[in-house]
RNA sequence: GGGUCCGUGGUCUAGUUGGUUAUGACGCGGCCUUUACAAGGCCGAGGUCGGUGGUUCGAAUCCGCCCGGACCCA
């Protein structure tokens, strides 16, 4: 921080009294420049010796955000979850490990670079386009790390990685490596999906559906055989097809089991039109009768219907359609031809020789590229992937091991592996991946990997680990071209963080290692691993938080997170995800232009973890409304007791005992209620108490019985109290406890911290005993007359003459009558002298129901006729029913006609002479 | 089209194994300037718990079907 002015330290003295309104615009800034200039939230790894308590750490394993644009609500709303978890452990542990990374990795990254700098990717060298990636997305990192630290996430700033980096790529390709040896990596020549216009292969997230209209042709195909293996010469029969420049790659025609009128056809033959070829007639339920002639053709390849179909029933390969989506020679007179072309040529050719029986109006769904919006094709490539469908039982149960927040998100991780039939393709035909470490011979084919020892390596300008190959000695060795999928190494951030990497071993144990090199996998940081908490969106269960478990796993033997929080979409104002195609996105910019961070955060914190939580200005507001209240029950505070807090006296007052007494209360289930990341009820039972019984009664106690002078008693119970609620808030409201805990100076009075509340050890419960009932008792008084004064139109400081209690306020008289201005107050514990009747019975149907069970009725309806009689502690209904004394309760009306008004509570009547 | 989850006052939300009058906040109406706070305090209105059928003495809660929404996969 350049200006010393707004040096933290260097305040006013903590005897000036706090003034004024609190000021966010100034103090928030002020306070996120200082986090990250102190490091007070770094790593603290020095205790970290061989044997170190690795349950008094905490580590997460935060979302590296891909690098595609800028922050928006999704990321505010879940780093500020995740911040709420780091704080609250960072004061009730010893340290916390929060890191942060980049996903700079990706095809994302490559489009947001296109983009930027309003170029194509085939334009350029590879190096070089990685060259302009890499520089975008620095720009892009540098101004999401303001972003962040002007949320007050609480990352560790030290600890940042990108995926792009040297050291992850190193990772990346380790476990490509290790993955290779274990024996679960294989290599096959599949179909992919593939954009003919980006010329690339993309993944299935890159697509999305388009409504289009086309045509839909019915064409007649000669029967060559039907199932008896003769027909007539001829003999046709009808394919409906949106796509018939796809007749040449035609490999088969498709009839659905249960088609009863096409039967005959199945184990027969077929003569593709204008090309010719003859194919087989199958029987697959996979073909919707509905559509068309109920007969389909399948091509290789249309569709991802026609790529299962071609595995399940071994068919020819025909491949009509190149890179470019130009027609191969396959297609005949049509080569050359883009499909478009092609598609009218055909359809007029087939008209011509009378094949083309209709051709009518169509609307359907296709699968787009989403960046460009072409439709996609799918080419037959080579491809790596990773063995998955062997090991579906260890998964599931490694997904039972971990804790999930909340529990019902296991159903999603279990319903993906459970539904999984592909092993997962790893490999990407993109140019800013990380490369994958292998050469291929030329003549046998035969893969070689790279050496441990000499990663990260680049096959495309590295030099192989060996001149020939070791298989067949020959002497030609091709680089893979290929790239990573962006997840085969984003599944790996448990172990970047935790510095796992392969060590070459020097001692004896080298000779062992079959490959000749001798070594091992280690961590730099063990203690963290298996990390205590994985905090992610539900959208990427099946990709982020599956493939993790599946690499950690397969590298560890061990489940990598103890704990799983999912959270929620963020969505507009009426419940609708926010989209660009929709305008309804709000960019956090403009929030944080109209509201302070410490509300944003409060608003964050509104709703159970995993659900999907829609945008409310309201709940802003109501953030803003409490850091008011905070800070102006802190200026009272500050105002009634000396800058040192007292030493605790022997003998606290009653009414300062039950204070802490219910303060020990709400200490105890706040912190259960974060140990469980239940953030709405934490927050909304610490905002309760702190606004309904400490600022609305003890502050008012408070301030009648310090308005005499000093009374050490209140003092520390005050000062105590505000200083709890300092901490509790601190998770939630970040900057406004930080100010506040520096202004008032409470870090003298804290050991071994450096001056931050967030640095501060987390309240636990002082024990404090106090008369709970008669304490509740006294505030339901309070309350009621506060009522009294409000009904009757008199100013809350009105005076009252004579007040009567009929109720246990047992050591709260005082207290009530001088917070509510009563001169004399009279306490009665026997019931009051007035009259009462008995209005009604109620029943406590979870006694009476499992006892009367169907004889409930009859009781209810003897009760309501007045058909019962209370005999001593007994209730006897209709001469019938006998109740016991725990099923029942007398309701009674207090009828009062004397002097006065009468109020009742819950416990207490009050009236006021 | 398939799977998963969700549906509670105008809005958002709590509601443990079914059990007395369904929680709180925002908003709305009214009253009250109390030496921290009118961005406060108090009071009030507002819900057949998406619909429907069932199980049960009793259903927001359990089951079936329907409607609507979100996500994932086709």
């Amino acid at each position: 921080m350049s200006d010393t002015q707004d040096s933290p330290t260097e305040e006013p003295p903590a005897d000036e009294q706090l003034t004024g309104e609190y000021d966010p615009a100034d103090i928030e800034p002020k306070w996120q420049a200082h986090w990250v200039a102190e490091d007070t939230y770094a790593y603290d790894a020095s205790d970290d010796e061989p044997g170190a308590d690795a349950d008094t750490r905490f580590s997460i394993d935060t979302p590296p955000p891909t690098v595609s644009g800028n922050l928006h609500m999704g990321h505010l709303y879940q780093f500020t979850l995740q911040d709420f978890v780091a704080r609250y452990h960072r004061m009730a542990d010893d340290s916390v490990y929060f890191p942060f990374g980049y996903d700079d990795n990706g095809i994302a990254s490559e489009r947001l670079t296109e983009r930027e700098l309003d170029i194509r990717h085939q334009d350029y060298e590879r190096r070089e386009f990685q060259k302009k990636c890499r520089e975008v997305c620095a720009t892009y990192e540098e101004e999401f790390t303001e972003d962040v630290q002007s949320l007050a996430i609480s990352v560790d700033w030290s600890n940042t990685y990108k995926t792009i980096a040297p050291e992850v790529q190193r990772v990346s390709q380790l476990s490509f490596l290790d993955l290779y040896e274990q024996g679960r990596e294989y290599r096959q020549r599949a179909p992919t999906i593939w954009c003919p216009d980006c010329e690339t292969a993309i993944s299935q997230v890159e697509q999305e559906d388009e409504d289009k209209s086309t045509k839909f042709n019915d064409i007649a195909f000669d029967l060559v055989e039907d199932s008896s293996g003769e027909a007539d010469d001829d003999a046709t029969f009808t394919i409906s097809t949106t796509r018939p420049e796809l007749l040449p790659a035609c490999v088969s025609v498709f009839v659905h089991p249960d088609d009863d009128a096409n039967q005959h056809l199945v184990g027969g033959t077929a003569r593709v039109p204008l090309f010719g070829q003859e194919v087989p007639i199958i029987a697959d339920e996979r073909v919707d009768m509905e559509t068309g002639s109920g007969l389909v053709m399948c091509c290789t390849f249309g569709d991802q219907n026609d790529i299962e179909w071609y595995q399940a029933h071994d068919l020819d390969l025909r491949l009509a359609i190149d890179e470019s989506a130009t027609m191969t020679d396959v297609a005949g007179d049509y080569q050359g031809m883009h499909t478009t072309e092609a598609r009218e040529a055909i359809i007029d050719d087939l008209d011509a020789e009378g094949y083309l029986l209709e051709s009518r109006d169509h609307d359907h769904t296709v699968q787009v590229h989403e960046r460009c919006g072409i439709e996609v094709e799918y080419l037959v490539t080579e491809q790596w992937y990773i063995k998955m469908l062997d090991k579906k039982d260890e998964y599931l149960d490694a997904g039972r091991e971990m804790e999930w927040f909340p529990e019902k998100m296991l159903s999603r991780y279990q319903h993906w592996i459970e539904g999984l039939e592909w092993d997962w393709c790893i490999s990407r035909q993109r140019d800013s991946g990380i490369p994958i470490p292998v050469w291929y011979c030329d003549d046998c084919g035969e893969p070689i990997m790279a050496e441990k020892a000499d990663l990260p390596v680049d096959p495309l300008s590295d030099e192989p680990p060996v001149s020939s190959c070791p298989e067949c000695g020959h002497d030609d060795l091709t680089p893979e071209e290929d790239v990573f999928d962006t997840w085969a190494t984003s599944s790996l951030t448990p172990l970047v963080n935790a510095g796992w990497d392969w060590h070459t071993d020097e001692s004896a144990d080298a000779a062992d290692s079959a490959d000749g090199e001798g070594g091992e996998f280690r961590m730099d940081n063990p203690e963290l691993y298996p990390f205590d908490l994985r905090p992610q969106g539900h959208d990427i269960i099946s990709f982020w938080l599956f493939h993790t478990v599946v690499k950690c796993y397969e590298h560890t033997d061990e489940v990598p997170f103890e704990n799983v929080m999912i959270n929620g979409m963020v969505l507009d104002e009426n419940r609708e995800a926010m989209s660009k195609s929709k305008g309804n996105v709000i960019p956090p910019s403009e929030v944080l232009e109209n509201f302070p961070v410490d509300a944003a955060r409060y608003w964050a914190a509104g709703t159970s973890i995993g659900d999907d939580f829609p945008y409310k200005e309201g709940d802003l507001e109501a953030g803003e409304r409490l850091l008011q209240k905070l800070w102006n029950a802190s200026r009272l505070v500050d105002q009634l007791t000396p800058a040192q807090r007292p030493t605790e006296p022997d003998e606290l007052s009653s009414v300062d005992r039950w204070l802490l007494a219910e303060l020990d209360a709400t200490v105890e289930s706040v912190t259960a209620k974060f140990e469980d990341y239940a953030f709405s009820k934490a927050r909304n039972e610490l905002r309760s108490f702190f606004w309904n019984s400490f600022c609305d009664d003890y502050l008012e106690i408070a301030k009648q019985r310090l308005s005499d002078g000093g009374d050490r008693s209140t003092e520390f119970t005050l000062l105590t109290a505000h200083r709890t609620f300092l901490k509790l808030f601190a998770p939630f409201l970040p900057h406004i406890t930080e100010e506040l805990w520096d202004r008032l100076d409470y870090a003298a009075g804290e050991s071994g911290t450096d001056g931050s509340v967030h640095t501060t050890d987390w309240p636990v419960a002082g024990g404090y005993e106090a008369d709970l009932a008669a304490g509740e008792t006294a505030m339901e008084v309070v309350s009621a007359l506060r009522r009294h004064k409000t009904e009757n139109g008199l100013p809350l400081n009105a005076d009252l003459d004579h007040v009567e209690v009929y109720g246990y306020i047992s050591g709260f008289e005082d207290a009530v009558a001088e917070a509510m201005h009563v001169e004399t107050l009279d306490v009665y514990e026997d019931a009051p002298d007035i009259s009462t009747e008995v209005s009604g019975i109620d029943l406590d149907y979870s006694i009476v129901g499992p006892e009367f069970g169907s004889d409930v009725g009859a009781i209810d309806a003897g009760i309501e006729s007045g058909d019962y009689e209370i005999d001593g502690e007994t209730l006897v209904v209709a001469d019938e029913f006998e109740l016991g004394a725990d099923c029942f309760e007398i309701e009674e009306s207090r009828i009062y006609s004397g002097d006065g008004e009468m109020t009742e509570t819950e416990s207490a009547v009050v009236v006021v002479r």
